[in-house]
RNA sequence: GGAGGGUUGCCAGAGUGGUAAUGGAGCGGCUUGCUAAGCCGUGACGAUGAAUAGUCGUCCACAGGUUCAAAUCCUGUACCCUCCGCCA
């Protein structure tokens, strides 16, 4: 959400903004509701302030027959207010969060700029298989029954993959909770203002769980369980910012998807997810130093694991709403000659905040809505299929990253006789 | 699932129809002068304003209702606590 006070201001920046994400949105509109808006709060208060100065003591006939009067207006008036409230909050909520200069303008995926690649692709003297070949052939994936019980996209993992998918989450976890990171194991199940106070909704509804009647939604991510972590609160500045690590299950409809990466473990409903997030101060400055960390973080994973990989800035056209500034972080696999997203790192700026009301109080008393920022430590079982494929032996046994073998007790996944 | 109790500012806590006591913390200021103490100020949000000035309004979990007037009375919802039942 932005302030109307910065719409009002920064008209065109806004309008640009929209137009470079691909959204639609009628600030003239929005600025003849705010003042609508602000004239009919001016014209209760007025009669609220009568109101008042008659409540101080008992009143006379005359007085009470005037407050009959005033409380027929007033509600007139604030039944105006609210409709024109809500008509401004909606339009409001549609808004797009403007992007830092750095981000290049640019209508899709085509458009994103490769800032960094590291690590040499595998060379394979044998005719690689993808993931769902080795999978199937070492029994450690089972789409077939995973389809039966579960539906569509849905699968187990068997076996040392089982195994494997544990010790990296744990890793990953622990690596950054030696950094200084807040471990929080987080709900999946939340509500909807999370859902939107993250951005989430009203962009993504289709792409949402709901369960049952209730406000009760699945989270897709545990951004949207730990950025409200501090909702309606107001934190200190000396305590910021708030580093976390969170691992939750993510669950997600791909309602926007359907035809696209069927096969394997690549999109999927159900997975599992170290999500970095972090709540800071309402500096730019240091918001791109976090975000760099935020980065760098989920950078050493990789190398850790020994996954060649690149970074790309994303362009306004493949960002997402709330985010002012994203980096993708992708992974060499190579059933698909391709990299896939493995990570995902942005800035929100107060856009979630200021949904979320979470302040915080300055040295001189005042308080200002914190910044967000948040990237995926680790999501598992998409990053398997960059193990397992890059990987691979000449003899179709798999070789474990040298990190893990101390943690899993053993070095290689073979074929069982 | 059943029974009862509760929700007031950063915290504690008074307040049963006339518009939020009091104590403490933190922060800021002043004074004294040194293992610290005392005094003063300080809730959030909104409208108006150049203003982090002043004035006014709103906020007692949330949403409605009754009333000239609601923290206070009524209804619904959420959450927390205690006990019983069930349970990984």
């Amino acid at each position: 959400m932005l302030s109307l006070d910065y719409i009002r201001n920064n008209k065109d920046k806004v309008i640009e903004a929209a137009k470079n994400k691909g959204r639609e949105i009628d600030l003239n509109k929005i600025i003849a509701l705010d003042d609508q808006r602000r004239k009919l709060i001016q014209q209760t208060q007025i009669l609220r302030e009568e109101r008042n100065k008659a409540g101080k003591s008992k009143p006379s006939p005359q007085v009470i027959e005037r407050g009959k009067k005033i409380k027929e207006e007033l509600k007139k008036l604030e039944d105006q207010l609210v409709i024109c409230n809500q008509q401004l909050n909606n339009l409001l909520s549609y808004v797009p969060n403007v992007p830092l200069p750095e981000v290049p303008i640019g209508k899709d995926a085509s458009e994103n700029k490769e800032i960094k690649k590291w690590g040499d692709l595998p060379k394979f003297d044998f005719k690689p298989k993808s993931h769902i070949e080795l999978g199937e052939k070492l029994d450690l994936i089972d789409l077939e029954r995973g389809a039966k019980v579960s539906g569509f996209r849905g699968y187990f993992l068997k076996n040392q993959l089982a195994t494997l998918h544990f010790a990296l989450l744990f890793y990953v976890f622990n690596k950054l909770v030696k950094k200084g990171y807040t471990p929080l194991i987080a709900p999946a199940v939340i509500k909807g203002f999370a859902h939107f106070g993250c951005g989430q909704f009203p962009w993504s509804e289709q792409d949402v769980y709901k369960l049952n009647d209730d406000d009760a939604y699945l989270a897709g991510t545990a951004e949207q369980s730990v950025t409200p972590y501090y909702s309606g609160e107001i934190l200190n500045e000396k305590d910021l910012p708030k580093k976390f690590v969170a691992f939750s299950p993510c669950f997600r409809k791909e309602a926007g998807a359907y035809g696209k990466d069927t096969k394997g473990l690549y999109r999927l409903h159900e997975f599992w997810k170290i999500e970095q997030v972090i709540i800071a101060k309402n500096d730019i400055e240091e918001a791109r130093k976090l975000h760099e960390e935020l980065q760098k973080n989920c950078e050493e994973i990789l190398e850790d694991l020994k996954l060649p990989y690149r970074v790309l800035l994303m362009c306004t056209g493949d960002m997402g709403e709330p985010q002012i500034k994203k980096y993708d972080t992708e992974t060499w696999m190579p059933s698909r000659e391709a990299y896939g997203e493995t990570m995902s790192n942005s800035i929100m700026g107060d856009f979630q905040t200021r949904r979320l009301k979470i302040k915080y109080r300055k040295k001189d008393n005042s308080t200002e809505y914190c910044f967000s920022l948040n990237n995926t430590a680790l999501a598992s079982p998409r990053i398997l299929i960059a193990i397992l494929e890059n990987y691979q032996q000449k003899d179709g046994s798999i070789s474990i990253p040298k990190v893990l073998v101390q943690l899993i007790g053993f070095k290689e996944i073979i074929l069982k006789k």
